[in-house]
DNA sequence: CGGTATCGTGAGACCGGTCTCAATCAGGTT
DNA sequence: AACCTGATTGAGACCGGTCTCACGATACCG
């Protein structure tokens, strides 16, 4: 029963109109709240039907204060990590009848301010926010208006506030142990992120994710007997193209293995090692975060460290849901354990590469193909 | 200044008695329209920010029409094609000032025709499609309601509306025909669309991506006095397992060469074809749509069909922002050309494959190898 | 200096729903 | 038959803005 385009749409009081009652009725009825007779609401459907009536969510949420809408901020969508994560989010806040409003922030401050601005503005029910800096004024004052906030991926130091995220520190513990037993001394490290570890006491936790794993690389050193050079921390990197004249600074300040603290990172160093020629691992051993799927299809396969990422945003957005909903006692979320998945990027370093360290002793080939049992990064087919 | 928590947030006619004046012309001080003195205004602002007032998005809409907001319907914001389109048309919107709904529909069209009726009850002032099917009765009565719609990587024959897309045909035939001058004559389509051409006349364009994909792929073989079996079309997968079976199929048919409809599709074939201990491209040659930066990085690196992904986002985005803004005289949107960038996964068809293949020379121990339990369909004896 | 165009202002309707409240109605009691 | 209770119902306020309109004040004009 199409009326002609750009017709004015049909309200309540068209449909009361039309079936004959007061527009109370009619609301009600469509609501499907209060109190209604049968033979009342019968007659409002059918006229709604007729009509093709649709309800105004923004006039229904005006007045009962929720737009069943949540906002996520993150970095850039474009990123898997944060594809992945989104997808998880909208399927769990889709489930509680909650959409999903997007904002990318290309990791800057200022864009994440007007983003989560913009939002409150548009007065979604609640917040999931991948900060990219510790900054938290803005965030503060979201707590402060007193709508749900749900962190991801990254924590903000005095922040009270849920954090679904991972903590990689045993497998990047695991991984740098590896590595050095391999007779590696000179690990590079590169993110596009700040290691910014301000927090106010070194008591508490870190709760940048780079902050924490480049703490694990440093600590598998100290458990050594050693320390990691700080020099080799490459960060705050933007675009491709710094990303690859780091590695070419790393290799040449004598790097001899490089951790890529995400799956972009990752492919721009591994094209950038292709490049010059050097080889993986016999030249330089490689460590990913994120398991990408391409990064068994390399030949050799990537060795990475795996988050649930699927599972990541799931959890937030249900966690946000469930306070929305002002579900209350609900226990603290705990982190996702990393995964160390041993592939074939690690070897042994050659010694005529560093000065002399240790003679390693002849590495049976490092291989311990340890299946990447069912290596599913999320819970999803 | 900030007030405790949950505090109720401050409205116009607050502001306007903080400042001393009538609601209306706060409301004009704030929202910048009608004719305010500048005594009134400054009053205004200033105790606009004592309060930390901010205007509710929602009651502004509500009787402007305009949600400044935009929804978006893709299959799976978690494939980088939709990803990165995502991103395009996020940075275009966004320049205009409307925000991003997203709704992922996982190529379901009933996901698909709620996501848009939800969209449509939220009032978004446009939208952004990837119909997943060529069912249009959703889309058209969009159309109907007169709200601004554009399409996305597909259409919808006898549907009216902007496409943002690609034509890679003329990189498909190019393709196809250098395959064909490779000696390939058993070629396997793979994709999780399904190929449902429906048009009223063969005169009519082909919408669907996948049809005139397959289109040109059977043109080429034609060109070539040739006929493409069709029966080497692999349509409407589902999940990994189906793809990586729908491989073992084809192989065992005798298809020599492989086209990836995507790259969530490459990424499965490619693995598939690794575990079987198949060679790319001695064995089997390889061709993707979508160019992945990972592709690249591959040994042999992947030939690829490429589009400009983030041009067609943004290209939607700004067509979309244009329509809302009723600019007209707007001229149809052209097509993407696809781009083939050929690097090292074709190869000549081993003329003993037919016989009896596997006498192939040793191949180095395939790699990982780690076979997961008991999945060997490797019934090649 | 009167007439009029313009600006600034406040009152109040309005957007399309929800929700309160008092009035009405039906059924069950005694 | 009078009384009580709970379900239905309609009128109208309300959410927080925008916008129309009438009115007073100022400015410009011949």
């Amino acid at each position: 029963m199409a009326k002609t385009a750009g017709q004015r749409e049909h309200t309540v009081a068209d449909v009361a109109r039309e079936a004959g009652v007061s527009k109370a009725q009619a609301a009600r009825a469509l609501g499907e709240y209060g109190a209604v007779s049968d033979a009342v609401r019968s007659r409002v459907v059918a006229a709604a039907e007729r009509l093709g009536y649709r309800p105004n969510q923004l006039a229904r949420s005006m007045n009962t204060g929720r737009s069943l809408s949540v906002g996520v901020v993150v970095g850039d969508i474009e990123n898997p990590y944060f594809a992945l994560a989104t997808r998880g989010i909208s399927d769990a806040v889709e489930e509680h009848g909650f959409t999903v409003v997007l904002s990318n922030t290309s990791e800057r401050l200022a864009a994440e301010r007007t983003a989560v601005e913009m939002l409150m503005d548009k007065r979604v029910d609640g917040l999931i926010v991948a900060p990219s800096t510790t900054e938290a004024g803005h965030l503060d004052s979201v707590l402060q208006a007193g709508r749900p906030l749900v962190l991801l991926d990254r924590g903000v130091p005095g922040l009270p506030v849920d954090l679904a995220g991972s903590d990689v520190s045993a497998a990047a513990v695991e991984a740098a142990e590896e590595l050095i037993a391999l007779g590696h001394r000179r690990i590079g490290y590169i993110t596009t992120s700040r290691n910014d570890d301000n927090r106010a006491s070194p008591q508490e936790p870190l709760s940048s994710p780079v902050a924490s794993r480049v703490a694990a690389l440093a600590q598998a050193f100290e458990l050594n007997g050693l320390r990691w050079d700080e020099s080799l921390l490459r960060d705050g990197l933007r675009g491709e193209a710094s990303i690859a004249s780091a590695v070419d600074d790393l290799v040449r300040d004598k790097a001899t293995a490089l951790i890529a603290s995400d799956s972009l990172i990752g492919q721009v160093v591994i094209a950038a090692l292709q490049q010059k020629g050097l080889r993986i691992p016999d030249d330089v051993s490689v460590l990913m975060y994120d398991d990408q799927p391409w990064a068994r299809l390399l030949n050799p396969p990537i060795t990475v460290i795996a988050q649930p990422t699927y599972d990541i945003g799931y959890t937030a957005g249900s966690r946000l849901a469930a306070l929305i909903q002002r579900r209350s006692g609900l226990p603290p979320l705990s982190p996702f354990p990393g995964r160390l998945i041993r592939r074939a990027s690690f070897g042994p370093v050659r010694s005529a590469h560093t000065g002399a360290p240790d003679a390693v002793e002849p590495l049976e080939p490092p291989m311990q193909l340890a299946t990447d049992a069912g290596n599913s990064t999320c819970t999803r087919d």
